[in-house]
DNA sequence: CGATAATTTGATCAATATCAAATATCGTGG
DNA sequence: CCACGATATTTGATATTGATCAAATTATCG
C-alpha cells in the first residue's frame, strides 16, 4: 500500500517533498491551524484526536508506521484536528500547495493518488465489517482468509500478535486465546511467523 | 456527503450514467468479472462479499442508501468481490472507462472525486477509533460528541436508533440502555429527534 | 384504524476484558 | 558469543458487560 505512495512521492518534485522529526509528546500540527501538507509516517507512531466544544476529545486515527495520514488537508484550508507524537517519529511530510498543483498537471499522478485513496476506503470497510463479528474466533478466522494466498492458503505474520489484536479490536489474550482453539479444532495451523488455513 | 457525488454526477455526460433496478436476492455483479462501472446505491441496500479459496465468504460492505460501493473498480480489470441486493435497489451506475476519460480531462472533477475518497477515508477512521472504545456509553457519547453542533452541542437524530446501533456495533438494546444511563447520569437531554450534550 | 416498526425495560447468559503470572524470544551492548 | 532487559507468548481465575431472549408500550404510516 505505501510503497505505492513511495512511488508517487518519488516523482514529485524535491520542493513538495520534506521530512520531519517530531519528539514524542509534541504536536506535528494543531487543530485550526492552516493545513499545508499530508503525512506518512516513517517511523513512530502520530495520534490524531480532536477537541470537541465541550472540553472532551475525541480519537480520530492512529497512524503507525508507513500509514499516511490527514489525506483530507489537501482539500480544507485548515486542520480539523491535532497530530501528537506518541512516539519520537519521523514523517514524510506532501506539501498540499504542491500536489495539487502537481495533480492539476499530471492526471497520471494524481490517478495513482486516487487509486491509493480508493483502496484505503476498500480496506477500511473491511475492517469495519469485521468489527461488526462479535465472536472472537470469527473475526480472527475472518481476518486471517481476508489474507490468506490464495495458492496454498497461507499467512505471512510479519510483527506480534500483539499489534495485530489492537487491529482487530480485541485484547491479546483473545487473540491468543483463539488462536489455540483453532488450532486445537483443526481450523488452522501455525507455524513460526505463518498461519495455514485447514 | 453523497450530494457532493450527485454534483460530479451532474457534470458527467450522459453516456457515462446509468440508473439500474436490481431484485432483491440478485447480483449486480459477480466477482472475477470484468469491472465496468462503480455504484452508489440510491434506494434499498447491496452486500458485497467475497468468496475465498477455502469455500468460505466474508462479507466487505453493506452498502446502504446512499452510499457509494466498488469505487475502486476504476482501478481494477475486475470486480474482487459479488454485489448482492439484499432488498429490491436501485442504484446509479458510473461508467468505469468514461469516469476515467473525463478524470484525466477534466482535474476539476477528479479532484472532486479525490475530495470524496479522501472525507470517506476520515470518516472511516474516525468510525473504526470509535469502535476501539469498548464501553457502550463512552462509544455512544464518542458518536454523539462528534455529531454535535459547534455551537449549541445538539444533535439531529434524523434515523431511528435501531439503524443507529449498527453503525456504532452495538444491539439497538444496548444503545437504549446507554441513552438512558447517559440521560440519567444528566450527561445528555433527549428531545424528539434530537440530542443535546450537557 | 390497523399493521408494522420503534422504543423501552427486565432477566439471564455467554464471552471477552481484566488481572495475574510464568515462560519463551528477541535484540543489544558488553 | 553471552547475559540481560524488554517484549511477546501462553495460560489461569474472575469480573463485567454487552448479547440474547422476552415482552410491553408507543409511534408511525398508509
Amino acid at each position: 500500500m505505501q510503497n505505492k505512495l513511495h512511488q508517487i512521492i518519488a516523482e514529485l518534485p524535491r520542493r513538495a517533498v520534506s521530512h520531519k522529526s517530531v519528539t514524542r509528546g509534541t504536536f506535528l500540527f494543531r487543530q485550526q491551524q492552516p493545513a499545508k501538507a499530508i503525512f506518512a509516517v516513517e517511523t513512530g507512531r502520530v495520534r490524531l484526536f480532536r477537541d470537541l466544544p465541550d472540553g472532551s476529545s475525541v480519537t480520530l486515527h492512529v497512524a503507525g508506521e508507513n500509514e499516511a495520514f490527514a489525506e483530507a488537508s489537501l482539500f480544507a484550508s485548515h486542520y480539523h484536528c491535532h497530530a501528537l507524537a506518541e512516539l519520537d517519529s519521523t514523517v514524510i511530510s506532501l506539501d498540499a500547495e504542491e500536489l495539487l498543483q502537481v495533480m492539476s498537471e499530471r492526471s497520471d499522478l494524481h490517478l495513482a493518488f486516487s487509486r491509493l485513496l480508493a483502496a484505503q476506503v476498500r480496506e477500511m470497510r473491511a475492517m469495519l465489517s469485521l468489527r461488526d463479528i462479535r465472536s472472537a474466533d470469527d473475526r480472527l478466522l475472518a481476518w486471517l482468509r481476508l489474507r490468506a494466498r490464495t495458492d496454498d492458503l497461507t499467512i505471512e505474520i510479519d510483527r506480534p500478535w500483539t499489534t495485530i489484536s489492537e487491529e482487530l479490536g480485541l485484547t491479546k489474550e483473545a487473540v491468543y486465546r483463539s488462536l489455540a482453539r483453532l488450532e486445537r479444532s483443526g481450523q488452522i495451523s501455525r507455524q513460526t511467523g505463518r498461519v495455514q488455513l485447514c
